[in-house]
DNA sequence: TATAGGGGTTCCTGTTACTGGAAGGTCAAT
DNA sequence: ATTGACCTTCCAGTAACAGGAACCCCTATA
């Protein structure tokens, strides 16, 4: 199937799968026109990278994921370690900017929000405290 | 005083504030020599940037809230009104970062991570459900 | 058979907010 | 005079694509 089809199939644009091919993780075939082919073990690895993205893995983890679900001899271990990581980070991310929410929020209840120039926001991002 | 200096009193580093100047953002004076100089409310602008950048806010926004900041005129509601739609944003991505979060930790928690090939996290992203 | 449309291709640029590094000028102290 | 710590500009790279130009291919229809 040409690229749009697997495109749909796999909930990718056409522009993201190539650039997943220009970057090396999916090699599909090439018809004699030029035209990419792809097959159904290509598309099952574009959705595999599609939901590991979803999951907000990184490009080079979705690479090291999916050599991992290819290769048969692998250790749970690995997987589970990239995917304690990234949840780590996801952990890290969340607090960032619930910290954020709270400082951003308060300063908003704060501020009349009217035409007039007085506002706590601005007071807030003037000076600390 | 020079830019290292700078610096260090607004927490941001040369680089950065390089950059500011670059798009626009401050405008320090110059030395014979060609060192930038900057003064205090230079230095009380750059905190100013630092603080609303650590809130989150993109350099475009900073650029606006900066402009407010310095209306004497302006309309609270204005300031509000962007840092209202920022939150948006940041309640945004937490949802989102939660929800890969709940995913996510699901199949870390079902993963044995030992030395076999099993994993659900791999099968996991190999279809869904 | 000419053409129109809807595919496909490559290549280049732009995005965000910097960071790192090279090449070279300046300044204060030894 | 030299050393070392400053400063300067300019260029490249980052992540993961998206948009668009210029051009090729294929099929269906008038």
């Amino acid at each position: 199937m040409n690229i749009k089809e697997a495109g749909a199939r796999a909930g990718l644009p056409p522009k993201t799968i190539r650039y997943y091919e220009e970057v090396g993780l999916i090699r599909p075939l090439r018809d004699t026109n030029g035209y990419r082919v792809f097959r159904e073990t290509d598309v099952h690895k574009l959705g595999f990278l599609g939901r590991a993205r979803a999951l907000g893995f990184t490009l080079e983890d979705c690479r090291v994921l999916l050599s991992l679900y290819e290769d048969k001899s692998r250790a749970s271990a690995d997987v589970k370690d990239i995917a304690q990581r990234h949840l780590d980070q996801i952990s890290a991310k969340i607090s960032a900017l619930q910290d954020m929410q709270a400082t951003l929020s308060h300063l908003v209840a704060c501020c009349a929000g009217d035409d007039r120039p007085d506002c706590p926001i601005l007071t807030g991002l003037a000076a600390p405290e």
